[in-house]
DNA sequence: TATTGTTATACTCTATAACTATA
DNA sequence: TATAGTTATAGAGTATAACAATA
């Protein structure tokens, strides 16, 4: 069942590619009760509480967009508000307990949806497309 | 300035690879004063008219959700409904002309802007990437 | 004065459910 | 009855502008 797309320009291909990859985020986010910004959101405090002024770098976010999105998963339940030590300006966004495991959650079942529409590719050309994305395309910080 | 990104698995360097060019069609789509999901759309028509019901699935969006889509569009100038020529219940969408000429220069925009960010990558890297992509993930119609 | 974040406001986007008109 | 699309409604996401508190 080949649909035989045509070779594309790779500009061309990487935005098909994405709105593939969005759809899939969207609709596992979905099944997770969240909202694929909210996952995002998530996602992003995986690592470790994050200031609002840098989420706003990280999300491309204007600063009024990102308070109602705390907001919103604040009064859900997955995230808190820290103040900051010194700076009582600031704050700091952490997962809760709940918010940590909705992260992981999706995280995971996010990678497994996509690994399901990966296996038609070879262990070798998997390494080579991780390689040429993560090093080409992601090292261009912003 | 290279920021070290470490390797990552194939799914997960699509993740980000999809956020940053998310990134990219929403702020170019915006300096044509388009909202994101319009430009798509848009883009979706410039090959020729869709019905409708076509349309939810390329966009996966729920048929509601895509009459006010379509209407906003519409009352913008840059789109129009034309009856279906036997069924009267349905419609194919049309780019008008000045839908068209936005959907182009958006296009071209965006086109340019990734290409902007694929400099560092060689014309080797550029086929092997376009080639894989195309033909191994795109390739699963949906 | 500059920065951090919130509030007020107005749109857009989206889904669910109920509906109309046509097939 | 089933399908194509709309309407009603409610909530989420977003930006702009004005604001408060702190640096």
């Amino acid at each position: 069942m080949t649909t035989t797309v045509e070779q594309l320009p790779l500009a061309e291909a990487l935005v098909r590619l994405s709105h593939r990859v969005q759809q899939v985020f969207a609709e596992v986010s979905r099944r997770h009760d969240l909202t694929p910004q909210q996952a995002q959101l998530l996602c992003r405090l995986a690592a470790g509480p994050v200031g609002m002024s840098d989420l706003t770098r990280w999300l491309a976010l204007e600063k009024s967009s990102l308070t109602g999105l705390v907001d919103r998963a604040q009064r859900r339940g997955l995230v808190v508000r820290i103040p900051h030590e010194t700076d009582r300006r600031a704050f700091q966004i952490a997962l809760t307990d709940a918010g940590a495991a909705r992260a992981e959650a999706t995280h995971r079942a996010v990678i497994a949806q996509l690994d399901a529409l990966l296996t038609t590719v070879s262990p070798a050309h998997r390494e080579q497309l991780s390689t040429l994305i993560t090093d080409s395309i992601l090292d261009t910080p912003r």
